[in-house]
DNA sequence: GTCCATGCAAACTGTTTGCACGCGC
DNA sequence: GCGCGTGCAAACAGTTTGCATGGAC
């Protein structure tokens, strides 16, 4: 068990608190274009650089997730405490969170049968939601 | 309606169904370097450009699926006759595919006391495999 | 003084695009 | 000849890294 650092590494600086209060002060899902933006204008000189190892940090930390929504990009919200998945409306692009406990417990049933233990579930939905699927149905 | 094209657009040349060929006769999951460097042994003179856009001809044509299985580049896949979801195991990096219809029932349920119609489900799970358990148990 | 986090810019990876060529009809 | 697909290289977006600085203990 090597590089154990002698000092006292894995600070909540201040930068990083930053980046953590706009992930979890959001009710969004953001990407880090948009954390940047917002980190910038309540510190103008932090850089991308830190909010990237910021997240990183976060993430290690179990206080973020990292959610690839079908984009080229991520996205990040707080860690909630109650699991929940995501919905996609592919025409107007909302997204709507699912209560999914019952897909994991559905999952680690699946999996159970086969020996595979599940630690992690990332369930990504798409399709039209209530006002899309009336405007489809009208046309 | 614009732009209907006057020639023959969407011809499956001799690229493509290499592309195609490649993905289909895999197993695996591939990724774009690794089907590229496949190409290149079958046709040294495609391009990666060319490759890329079989790719998104494919996908646009159905015949193939664009994977997001946790990593910063994509893999594709053909599409299989029946719904299947990815396991990975966290340890030892090996992917299981899962028959994963009954998954696609709960979530059509699920969303439909929503009034959300569903038509694309992806779903990733991730945690340990039978031998990685077994190991992990051991230690 | 030591160690880590930071800022900056450059590097890097995965992907897309502009443009000229050329094949097939 | 015309249109589309292709190859090449350059551009691009998102992310990571190398290095020098600076703050906290």
């Amino acid at each position: 068990m090597p590089d154990k650092p002698s000092s006292s590494p894995g600070q909540l600086t201040r930068q990083r608190k930053l980046v953590w209060d706009i992930v979890k002060d959001s009710r969004e899902h953001l990407d880090v274009k948009t954390i940047y933006l917002i980190a910038q204008t309540r510190n103008p000189f932090i850089s991308q650089a830190t909010v990237y190892r910021s997240l990183t940090f976060l993430k290690k930390a179990g206080l973020v997730d990292e959610l690839s929504l079908g984009e080229s990009h991520h996205h990040y919200e707080a860690v909630h405490a109650t699991p929940h998945e995501h919905f996609t409306c592919l025409k107007c692009g909302k997204l709507i969170e699912l209560e999914t406990s019952q897909f994991y417990e559905l999952a680690r049933r699946i999996c159970a049968e086969q020996g595979l233990k599940v630690t992690h579930m990332d369930l990504l939905l798409s399709g039209y939601c209530p006002e899309c699927t009336m405007a489809e149905g009208r046309k």
